[in-house]
DNA sequence: ATTCAAATTTGATCCACATCAATGCTGTCT
DNA sequence: AGACAGCATTGATGTGGATCAAATTTGAAT
C-alpha cells in the first residue's frame, strides 16, 4: 500500500493510507453487510483503489472490464458517447452512490467528475469473485441496480415523450429529492453540473436549458444566484409542469 | 389448483394445471438451479401463477407490489404512462425473457402482450422472501437486471441523441438480434408489435417510423411484406446508419 | 370472393426546438 | 482590483419530425 509519489514525498503516503481507509470504510458501511467475516472484507479491501478525480477529469479504467464505482464524495455524471460531438448523460451521481461502469458495448460509456470527487473502484468480475456466495451483498447489488434501472426508465419516458418544459420540471424536482436542502422558502439546490451536462442529460440544448429557466423564473417558480445555485419556490407548480401523472390515477 | 373457469368444464382445469407444469418448468429450468432444494422449488411453483393474455390485453395485478414475470411464449411490451394519450414503451420482452414489472413510481407501468403470450408471474416480496438466501438466484436476477439496465442506456442514448433513421436502424438491428431469423439473402424479422408500438418505443410518431421505413426500403436495405414481415438485405449499412460507433474508437 | 374496420402509407403544413450569432455574466488567476 | 476565458443568456432564423388530412393496403370475418 506504501507507494512513492511523483513528488516523492513518504508522508504523504501515509496520509493517502489512512485516507484510504477512511474511504473504503465508508464504502463497507453503505454496502458491506456487518457479518461479512474479516478475510473477505480483507480481500475486497485489497480489490479497492481509491481515486480522487479533479473536476472535468475522467476516470481511466480497463474499458474492457465493468468496474464498480463507490462515489465518496463529490458528484460524477456517466456519459454514453454516441459519436464524436454527441454525448448523452446517461445519469448523475452524488455522494453515497453506487454504480457499475459498464464495460463497452454497442457504444462507450465514461464516468466524469462534475466538481474533485472522491471515488473507490473495484473490478465488478473480482468483486463477484470474492463476494458472489454472499446472498446479502448480492442483495445489496441488485437493490442499487434496480434504482438505476428504475431512474433509467424514468428518463426513457422523459426523453421520448415530454416537451423541453417538462423535462426541465422534471429534472428539478429529481435533484430536490436527490441534494435539495431545504432553503429561504423553499428547496435549494446547488447544482454541480453546467447548463452542458444538463442539457446532454435531458436530451436538449445549452440554449434550450437557458430559456426554460428563464422561463420559469419570469414565472416566479424559480429564482437562481449565480451558475449553480437554485431555489425552486413553488414545488407544487413544478410538479404541474412535469408531466407526471397525478396520483389519482 | 383446481377451480371451474366461466365454462364450468373441469376436464379444462386439469389440462391447465397440467399446463401450469409445464409453463413452470421451463421458467424452473431458465432461472431456478438445478440444486434448488425440493421444498424451495414447491415453494417457488405455489407462488407462481399462469397467465394466458391474448393480443392486446394487459397484465392484470396489484400495483401496489413489483411483480416477477417471466414470459413463456409470445411477446410483450412494458409501457410507461406519462399522462392521457401519451405512452412510452419502455421494453420489449420475447419467449425466455424474465422481467420485473415496477410497482406504481411517479409513473404507472403495465405489461401488455403484442400477441397471444402465456406468462408465468410471481410476486417480487415473496419470492424473495423465499429465495433471498440463495445467492445463485439473486445473481441471476442481478444479471438480468444488469441487461435491462445496458438495455434502457442503449434507448436512453437512442432518445436524446439520435436522429429518427438511426433510431428505427438501430432498433432494425435490435430485434435482428433478438427475435432474427437467417432467411433468404439476409435477416429475417417477424415483427409481433404495430408500427404504433414501434413509434412509442422510440418517441416518434407511426408517420415517421412509416416514412423512415419507406426510405430504407428505396434504398435497398429492407423489403417488407405485409405488416409484420421485415427482411434485413444490407446490415452492415443499417450498421452505418444507426449511429453506432465504429468498433475501432 | 366480398366486405369492412383498422392499420399503414403518403402528402401538405406547422411548430418546438436546433442552430447560428452576438452579447452579457462569473468566477478565477495574477 | 483588473483582465480574461469560459459559461450563460438572449435574439434571429432554420429544420426535422409532429400534426392534420386523405388515400391505400391489409387481413380477418362473412
Amino acid at each position: 500500500m506504501i507507494c512513492i509519489n511523483a513528488a516523492g514525498v513518504r508522508i504523504v503516503d501515509t496520509f493517502a493510507m489512512l485516507s484510504c481507509i477512511d474511504t473504503f470504510d465508508k464504502f463497507a458501511l453503505r454496502v458491506l453487510p456487518a457479518s461479512l467475516p474479516e478475510d473477505m472484507r480483507c480481500a475486497v479491501r485489497a480489490l479497492s483503489r481509491k481515486t480522487v478525480l479533479a473536476a472535468g477529469k475522467q476516470l481511466e479504467c480497463g474499458q474492457k472490464n465493468a468496474t464498480l464505482v463507490y462515489v465518496c464524495a463529490g458528484a460524477t455524471k456517466l456519459v454514453a458517447h454516441a459519436s464524436e460531438h454527441r454525448e448523452q448523460v446517461v445519469a448523475f451521481h452524488f455522494a453515497g452512490d453506487l454504480l457499475t461502469l459498464p464495460a463497452c458495448g454497442p457504444h462507450s460509456y465514461s464516468l466524469e467528475a462534475l466538481v474533485e470527487s472522491e471515488l473507490l473502484t473495484l473490478e465488478y468480475e473480482p468483486f463477484l469473485e470474492i463476494t458472489g456466495e454472499r446472498a446479502d451483498i448480492l442483495g445489496k447489488l441488485l437493490e442499487r441496480t434496480t434504482i438505476s434501472l428504475q431512474r433509467s426508465r424514468e428518463k426513457t419516458l422523459a426523453l421520448g415523450r415530454k416537451s423541453a418544459i417538462e423535462r426541465v420540471c422534471s429534472f428539478l424536482l429529481m435533484m430536490a429529492e436527490r441534494i435539495g436542502k431545504p432553503g429561504c422558502g423553499g428547496v435549494e439546490l446547488d447544482l454541480p453540473m453546467s447548463r452542458r451536462d444538463i442539457a446532454d442529460s435531458l436530451g436538449l440544448t445549452i440554449e434550450t436549458i437557458s430559456r426554460q429557466f428563464t422561463h420559469l423564473r419570469e414565472q416566479g417558480l424559480i429564482t437562481t444566484r449565480g451558475r449553480s445555485a437554485v431555489l425552486l419556490l413553488r414545488m407544487d407548480e413544478l410538479e404541474k409542469r412535469s408531466g407526471h401523472l397525478s396520483v389519482a390515477a
